[in-house]
DNA sequence: CGGCATCCTCCGGGATACTG
DNA sequence: CAGTATCCCGGAGGATGCCG
């Protein structure tokens, strides 16, 4: 994130800055499927941490994927939900789901016979 | 990246964790239009240094994601490209080169307006 | 040319505590 | 409930130098 000046070299790269977070993916993953609430994601991240998710949060919401809507109430409510603009960013992310589906399983199995390899 | 017994939340999330290393995007960029020497990479990544480029194509290597071919002869000769699983990677990548193409000026814009504000 | 090895810096991100 | 505010540590990642 944060590139200021810095020329992307390409797009490819642009849009993984605006992704590429380390939560950002659940987050808009789950965001993908419907609006919800702070807690709620909160609850469905278990070990995400309270601050990390507002920072996330507060990046999408600055690059205008995510729309924070705050219920003026007791106790306070506020809902994350996708921009239009976010929305565009759809076919990525279900282009990720696909994959990410498919061979998720292949890569941690490849990792751990690496790993078991250089303990020999 | 090395996320061994954590269990991924869902498979955006493992996809990223492919991909997501700062410099992955615009190697397998580079690497999904035709293959690379080690020095023809370095050279079209200017800001990158020469030890992170070989982190990150060892850990696409280690993942299977790209193939490294070694020419023996003086001088070396090291050529990378994408393997038949790294190819599957090929929708997702010209997804996001897609939206990056279409939407990278209005991030940046929007990312140098935000900074121009606080600074005020 | 295409690397490792080393050293060192910086900041991402966790833990914890407090607030409207 | 939905956040800020601090503190602090580990590891990502840069700079530099040596090697086959």
């Amino acid at each position: 994130m944060e590139n200021e000046l810095c020329q992307y070299i390409c797009p490819v790269e642009s849009t993984l800055d605006v992704i590429g977070g380390k939560w950002k993916g659940i987050v808009l993953y789950k965001l993908l499927e419907r609006p919800r609430r702070f807690s709620e994601l909160k609850r469905e991240l278990p070990t995400i941490t309270q601050r990390m998710l507002t920072l996330q949060l507060r990046e999408l919401e600055e690059d205008g994927i995510v729309h924070r809507e705050i219920y003026k109430q007791i106790p306070p409510k506020v809902e994350y939900s996708l921009t239009d603009f976010g929305k565009t960013l759809e076919p990525i992310l279900l282009a990720m789901l696909t994959w990410g589906g498919q061979y998720t399983s292949q890569i941690i199995e490849r990792r751990s016979t690496r790993k078991a390899q250089s303990a020999s």
